[in-house]
DNA sequence: TCGATATTTCGATAATAGTCGAAATATCGA
DNA sequence: TCGATATTTCGACTATTATCGAAATATCGA
């Protein structure tokens, strides 16, 4: 799975690490670009470097919204990257494999 | 938390991320560095400077067993840092914030 | 269509990370 | 103590990543 690696990379990193957590703090209804410009006080090149960073690795989606871009978390990607990481755990000895957030149904879903 | 970037990076590694996987999977016991440098195909050196990438950001213990360093993964490094990504998540709608693993008492547990 | 706003792409530069052979360190058994 | 085994540290090189200003693209309202 080097999709994976992608996503912890996209994750390792101060600012996409902020402005992914800011979007799962958000929710589904996400915020534009300029807002987590403002939050960070980063560069606009900057940031949009790093949100195509994260969206390349699935992590944020991207909306057009008049002429802003919302972007928003996808949880899945989380859920799958520690099913991934845990995936086999400790010789079968029964450990909890919960999702995290957002795979059960009627709680803010986001496509995958 | 830089601690969660630094977590985030030793695992953003094709290397580091299949030692990390494969010693979540070994369990308590843990494996020697040969056994993993040969499970990877790797030199020595290689192995040994991730190997320390990983327990500089406190994913896996090292301890000393004859001439061997056997090394066990840490999971509830993996607990605390999926508690930071979803830390606050999604305005207040429940979410499960479950352990995934290691964390429950009697359950294989492993200094933090 | 034009000027303003929102964001991305480009290009150059600076910084960090990965690789691997060779030498150093630690432990063991004889 | 000596030779063998297990692993790490060092050093030099290459490759990848981050930064940010300036120019380009997309959308809107008038």
């Amino acid at each position: 799975m080097p999709a994976a690696v992608e996503a912890l990379g996209a994750l390792a990193h101060k600012h996409r690490l902020a402005v992914f957590r800011i979007l799962v703090q958000t929710g589904k209804s996400g915020k534009p670009a300029s807002d987590i410009a403002q939050a960070l006080d980063i560069p606009n090149s900057s940031l949009s470097f790093h949100l195509a960073h994260l969206a390349r690795a699935g992590l944020v989606v991207q909306t057009r919204q008049g002429r802003s871009l919302i972007y928003t978390a996808n949880y899945n990607a989380v859920n799958a990257l520690v099913a991934y990481l845990m995936e086999n755990c400790c010789e079968g000895i029964p450990c909890s494999t919960d999702a995290i957030c957002a795979t059960k149904p009627g709680l803010h879903e986001v496509a995958a």
